[in-house]
DNA sequence: CCCCTTATTGCAACAAAGTTGCAATAAAAA
DNA sequence: TTTTTATTGCAACTTTGTTGCAATAAGGGG
């Protein structure tokens, strides 16, 4: 679910009987980032625009439309626009030195998604594939 | 990391200069589930056995020692024993009712770890592989 | 088996994260 | 403008996770 601006929130927002707010545009501003934060990071760059409370519940809102997805980095959640219909988050992590290589290969993917979510009639909005374990230099030094 | 019974659960606690105690077999006797366990789980299951506090210190010091995977199932992580090499956590979760439904395909999955790992010279202790989205009852009824 | 050293525990106190009820307010519709 | 209804902010609260420290218990050596 792509929002180009403030016209087409307000859109997704009506269709839905929701409202338009400065709570909700002052949310989505904040959202806007080339990478994903965290709910703190929201919080605080809203500060005296958007309460705490208000922030959880709009953000729990945008992601029940599809305007944002809630993604795992490392052990807790950040959160991005979910521009692409579908964004790769695909990266082995490294448990030792906290090295994450991301991973390039779509076709595998995106095939096996569409045949799982085809078989149980789910539709997707976002995906996650973490791989844990130790990178070639932690592999090498075995210790601790 | 498999953990047969107490005796190799001291042997990998004493080869790092760790000591067994109550409470880490305690910790070790509240993992022992079929299912992935909240922290919350865990410290009830063993109320006026491990304090909070320890139980939160010993699940950190599981994992280091590869003892327990952390997962994350819906919104939050979850603990269980790495008993296998590689548990499979592959599901669909909706994100209206949060019904979790797990995906059965190894095959796939593991040509792709296999491939992927191979080709950084990267280690794998454990995956998870997530899809968000809405399963077939919540697509049905749209709104709220 | 006892002593000694050191890791570990429990507790209290605190910090961070997330939730709930409700009266006041601001959108949108009429 | 008036009416209707969703939304907000605030206060209070719950849950989750962290830190410092004195008391305790594990394990090694004698
Ligand atoms: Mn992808
Ligand atoms: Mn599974
Ligand atoms: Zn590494
Ligand atoms: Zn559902």
């Amino acid at each position: 679910m792509k929002v180009e601006n403030i016209q087409s929130l307000k859109k997704i927002l009506s269709d839905k009987g929701y409202k338009l707010t400065k709570a909700r545009e002052n949310t989505f501003s904040a959202l806007l980032s080339p990478e994903p934060q965290s709910m703190a990071t929201l919080i605080e760059k809203s500060q005296n625009k958007v309460d705490r409370v208000t922030m959880y519940r709009n953000i729990d809102l945008f992601e029940k439309l599809g305007i944002v997805n809630r993604i795992y980095v490392g052990w807790k959640y950040k959160l991005e626009l979910s521009d692409n219909f579908m964004d790769h988050h695909h990266h082995l992590s490294c448990l030792s030195c906290g090295k994450v290589i991301d991973i390039e290969d779509e076709q595998h993917i995106n095939e096996f998604i569409k045949s799982v979510t085809d078989k149980f009639s789910f539709t997707p909005r976002h995906h996650q594939f973490e791989i844990d374990g130790f990178c070639i230099v932690c592999s090498a030094s075995k210790k601790k």
